[in-house]
RNA sequence: CGGGGUGUAGCGCAGUCGGUUUAGCGCGCAUGGUUUGGGACCAUGAGGUCGGCGGUUCAAGUCCGCCCACCCCGACCA
């Protein structure tokens, strides 16, 4: 493509809005245009990125066996309410009526219509297992779109759904996804950590995210560099400080004149702040329970609304609480009844513990469990921090900002029962088959790219993905032996089968090199008085600062490495 | 939804304590000329509902009210 014709200016300053380096870059370079918060078009250049992508992406499914389908975006709303997720997905969920007052989304993720698909063709245990992927546009009314495609409304996303018969399949099937996810991460430049994930509410087993390091990140990932262990917060687990148990004590009411938090509490007490317990009033779905913890730790909000199973899960506010009959500030589980009690199991650890009175200005001291209170579930619902102890082996733990660029989802049965996807199985039983989902976020994806391959000029693009693989510089286009030069380059290489960026315009030397360190193809040609006079073509690796000079006639053969795999 | 911020030419900004006339500057863009190996120079020129609506006023980019858009933090996020 002839730079002098490309739709994209490349700009030397950034509008203002934009704070993330990909999404700087990728305005900068006119790659994409904005058209309302999260919501976004590519231009040429960006769209030639997504393709590449798109490219790296289906070749590593094809190889696993994946099979490319295409879904409809407008989805009946009526698959949805059989699974539950119009509520669960809520105000994410684009949605709109056609003539006849029928109801439609925009999809926001395909497993319901998949199933459905797949309900309607697989009759027999022969069917399977089956992997169908498609690269198909959703649609999520995110609440706060940020960081250019980091997080939008509308995106492209690789969808990939398994189906298998037994256990022993889908694992076969989640494993082999595995593979070529890390696969693509590498084709795409990428080092990307595989963590374990929260399955979410809807449940199903395994989850496991990959996520990119990133200060700017959303996801913060727990890791420990002893064992590998590694997991996002959401999910993460440590093993909880043991406490000795002392003989129990009689339970005891202590006035506490203006002790409210844990920190005062227990610097009244003069305890540390694992003898006390935090008590909370949280709105689960509009019903209100109390939650306990350990006062050292915090409490994991994604944890507890999973083991909840609700939908929207807050802290109550001070109305709330005090209309229960709570005093803030001296809340406390023991004595009160008639409201559902969820435990950290951090509780059962040690004993005699500070907690509140339930009495203005007062604590007990001593409580014990179950002695002195009821809870209904006790269940880790704990909060991991960077320095608790590593599960596994009990080192410390570190945490690290991160983002997401792909999932991997068991999703057992979920699905297929409720949306009635069978299959005859060899001893005659009709039985639900198992799922999987695995998604990569196309424009996030590149987003990531261009977050880890960049430097202060611009944009150093991995090969696979390089929008051109070739940016031909002719200087002093003005020179007409230049221009015949450069013209026959730019023929040959497209003729060698290479994607060629030609830089045609009449503009001074130092604005093509920059543009050309800012569009960051891998490799840099360039063509001048200088170099058709020496009979020679200047060649130059984005990622190097080198500068070789060579015959025409060599050229084929150095840029060999780009149309390989 | 809560907190903070921004909105003036394609982009970056100044002007905003109320005062005339043609709302400026840099970059970019157009035309002509001189240049040509790391973002050249000269000349001329095009480009604006000052986010929108309403109000106060003899007079509003500037003051007041409401609304909208966009960005950041939080909440939220299979």
């Amino acid at each position: 493509m002839r730079l002098s014709t490309m739709l994209g200016k490349t700009t030397r300053q950034v509008p203002a809005e934009a704070d993330t380096i990909s999404h700087q870059l990728m305005l900068k370079t006119g790659m994409i245009y904005q058209v309302a918060t999260g919501i976004y078009a590519y231009l040429p250049l960006g769209w030639r990125a997504i393709n590449k992508v798109c490219q790296v992406i289906r070749n590593e499914l094809d190889i696993i066996g994946g099979q490319e389908l295409s879904m409809s975006v407008l989805q009946p709303m009526e698959i949805w309410r059989k699974t539950g997720r119009d509520t669960a997905f809520g105000d994410n969920l684009f949605t709109l009526k056609d003539r006849r007052d029928r109801e439609f989304c925009l999809g926001p993720t395909h497993e319901e219509l998949i199933t459905t698909i797949v309900a309607s063709n697989v009759r027999s245990y022969r069917d399977l297992p089956l992997l169908l992927y498609q690269i198909q546009t959703k649609f999520r009314d995110e609440p706060r779109p940020r960081g250019g495609l980091i997080r939008v409304r509308e995106f492209d996303m690789m969808d990939l759904y398994s189906f298998d018969a037994d256990e022993e399949s889908l694992d076969k099937s989640y494993n082999s996804l595995v593979q070529a996810y890390k696969h693509i991460y590498a084709c795409c430049g990428l080092s990307t950590t595989m963590v374990e994930a929260d399955s979410g509410a809807i449940g199903g087993k395994d989850s496991h995210e990959f996520m990119l390091p990133l200060s700017t990140g959303e996801d913060e990932i727990i890791f420990c560099s002893e064992c590998g262990y590694s997991a996002n917060v959401e999910k993460a687990e440590s093993t909880k400080l043991k406490l000795r148990k002392e003989q129990t004590l009689p339970l005891q009411e202590i006035a506490t004149p203006g002790k409210k938090t844990i920190e005062e509490v227990a610097d009244f007490f003069k305890v540390s702040k694992e003898h006390t317990i935090k008590t909370l009033v949280y709105s689960a779905d509009d019903e209100i329970i109390l939650v306990v913890i350990r006062g050292d730790l915090d409490i994991n909000e994604i944890k507890l609304k999973n083991s909840l199973k609700c939908h929207n899960l807050r802290l109550a506010s001070d109305e709330e609480t005090i209309a229960q009959g709570f005093i803030v500030g001296a809340i406390s589980p023991v004595g009160i009844s008639g409201i559902k009690v969820i435990s950290d199991d951090s509780i059962t650890s040690g004993n005699n513990y500070i907690a509140g009175a339930n009495k203005a200005e007062y604590h007990f001291k001593n409580v014990n469990y179950p002695r002195d209170f009821h809870a209904d579930t006790i269940l880790d619902i704990a909060a991991v921090k960077a320095g608790h102890k590593c599960p596994k082996c009990g080192e410390k733990l570190q945490s690290q900002k991160g983002i997401e660029v792909g999932h991997t989802f068991k999703l057992g049965t979920v699905f297929s029962e409720k949306l009635d996807a069978k299959y005859l199985d060899k001893d005659g039983t009709r039985k639900p088959i198992l799922m999987g989902c695995y998604g990569i976020g196309i424009g996030r994806l590149l987003a990531a790219i261009i977050e880890q391959n960049h430097d202060d000029k611009g944009i150093i693009w991995p090969i696979n993905i390089a929008p051109f693989q070739v940016h031909l510089c002719a200087l002093t286009i003005t020179d007409q032996q230049v221009q015949k030069a450069a013209e026959e380059l730019y023929q040959r290489l497209i003729v060698a089968g290479l994607d060629v960026l030609y830089d045609d315009r009449q503009e001074s030397a130092g604005i093509k090199f920059n543009d050309a360190d800012l569009l960051g193809m891998p490799v840099r040609l360039t063509i001048s008085p200088r170099t058709v006079k020496a009979n020679q073509i200047e060649l130059k690796w984005r990622s190097s600062d080198k500068i070789h000079l060579i015959a025409p006639d060599d050229i084929a053969k150095q840029l060999e490495v780009l149309t390989e795999g």
